[in-house]
DNA sequence: TTCAATGTTTAGAC
DNA sequence: GGTCTAAACATTGA
């Protein structure tokens, strides 16, 4: 699913749940989405979550970590109960009709049995996204997380770091480069759509076009955006306990995104939507120059 | 029936 | 080798 806000809320409310929880056992439903032996991380504890990019990453004893993509459609569903037995519930991902059902359903893939009874599952429709182990001092050299740009929301990301990993890429345009992960990491096609209204750029100006008022704006816009998702807890909301529907609160706010066609918030001209790269880019034609 | 969906990865053309 | 584009992956629902 998602983009770093919503990975982000995920990662938190997932490890609320299931830090300090043994893994008794795990079913592998499909052998794409679990790619390691499930033999290796049986009987590991875990012990922390962190994120890098749009990777959850969960460390467990003895030196193993999961790593966990949820691509396009993935969903991780926490089952347990409460101390006095009631049953308690953690649902974040991309969001579907039947997330808040039965589990395990049609899209289950893994599902992960913990020591305390409470199951972990990850349901993922469209068979994208994967599971993967990994050991202390490896993670970092897997190729899929040395290659990533930078955090956008460490402090070390400053106007002059986006600028120099932008200008990697200067012919293409600025919503295309800012979600190459190899420029900067975590930004999607939501957040770079909403980043760039932001900044009241045109998603399809150049990096090269670009001026340093520019830049700023554009460090600015991405920073809030990010932000802006995680506050409203990203567009796929996380779920706690027993909690009902299954709309993303952050689209709410949207400023543009799956907005084609309606007013801009804040000039009422018609938001466009225009194809680039093969993916959807919304933007106010007036606001963003 | 056809198209698009919150993401990478890869094959091909310059 | 670098850069860029389109297709591929797999499934569902509008």
């Amino acid at each position: 699913m998602p983009e770093l806000p919503e990975v982000e809320t995920i990662r938190l409310g997932l490890s609320k749940k299931i830090i300090g929880l043994t893994i008794k056992k795990i079913d592998v439903l499909n052998n794409k989405s679990f790619q390691a032996d499930p033999n290796l991380v049986r009987g590991k504890k875990v012990l922390k979550t962190w994120r890098r990019a749009k990777i959850i990453g969960i460390d467990l004893s003895d030196g193993f970590s999961l790593l966990i993509h949820l691509k396009m459609s993935g969903q991780l569903i926490w089952v347990g109960e409460t101390k006095i037995g009631k049953k308690d519930k953690f649902i974040g991902g991309h969001p579907t009709p039947d997330w808040i059902g039965q589990m395990p359903n049609k899209a289950t893939r893994v599902i992960f049995h913990f020591n305390d009874g409470s199951k972990l599952f990850f349901n993922d429709q469209r068979k994208f996204g994967w599971i993967r182990v990994s050991e202390k001092g490896k993670v970092k050299r897997e190729k899929f997380m040395k290659d990533l740009g930078p955090e956008p929301l460490e402090r070390e990301f400053t106007w002059q770091v986006l600028k120099r990993q932008l200008l990697k890429h200067k012919n293409l345009t600025v919503k295309m480069a800012i979600m190459d992960q190899q420029a900067i990491s975590g930004i999607g096609n939501i957040y770079a759509s909403e980043a760039l209204f932001n900044a009241k750029l045109d998603p399809r100006t150049k990096v090269s076009e670009l001026n340093d008022k520019q830049m700023k704006r554009l460090h600015v816009g991405i920073i809030k955006a990010l932000e802006g998702g995680i506050k409203y807890g990203g567009s796929s909301r996380a779920h706690f306990v027993n909690e009902e529907g299954n709309k993303g609160l952050f689209l709410d706010y949207a400023s543009v995104y799956q907005r084609g066609g309606l007013p801009c918030k804040i000039c009422k001209t018609k938001i466009q939507v225009i194809r680039q790269g093969g993916r959807s880019t919304f933007y106010c034609p007036k606001c963003q120059k």
